[in-house]
DNA sequence: ATACTGACACGGG
DNA sequence: CCCCGTGCCAGTA
């Protein structure tokens, strides 16, 4: 049925997963790699979303996703870096300066999905 | 098997 | 409060 490259089984769980983080929400790469049973693979989330085809970042949520300091996490390329920020914006998350408060964005994996936007 | 990451935790300044 | 360096780990190419 599908051909083009082969997606890592890893890399397609954090896909799915990420996938329901919903909007105005956030995740760490740490809470992933978690919620998948493998507690340490957080750079390996990390990878994987890196290597999202661009037909699919469509679907995958990838801006959702920072690192446990609420940081963005820049990929040496600052572009993507701007982006992830602008779309968060957009969807009513407040940054302070370069950073996003977990605290009242976080979103836990099992949670409900339509559990909406965290606020105040 | 080797090298390269979009990490994390911890310690020190 | 902030920033930075170090050691560690797991998955992908």
């Amino acid at each position: 049925m599908s051909r083009g490259a082969a997606i890592a089984p890893f890399a397609r769980a954090v896909y799915a997963l990420v996938r329901r983080v919903p909007a105005g929400n956030v995740v760490t790469y740490g809470q992933v790699a978690a919620a998948l049973g493998h507690p340490r693979a957080a750079r390996a989330v990390g990878n994987a979303l890196g290597q999202l085809s661009t037909p699919r970042a469509r679907l995958v949520p990838w801006h959702r996703v920072i690192n446990a300091g609420g940081r963005i996490s820049e990929r040496g390329d600052g572009d993507r870096g701007e982006l992830q920020r602008h779309l968060l914006e957009k969807e009513g998350i407040r940054l302070r300066g370069h950073r996003v408060d977990l605290q009242r964005y976080r979103w836990e994996p099992g949670a409900r999905t339509r559990s909406t936007v965290a606020r105040r």
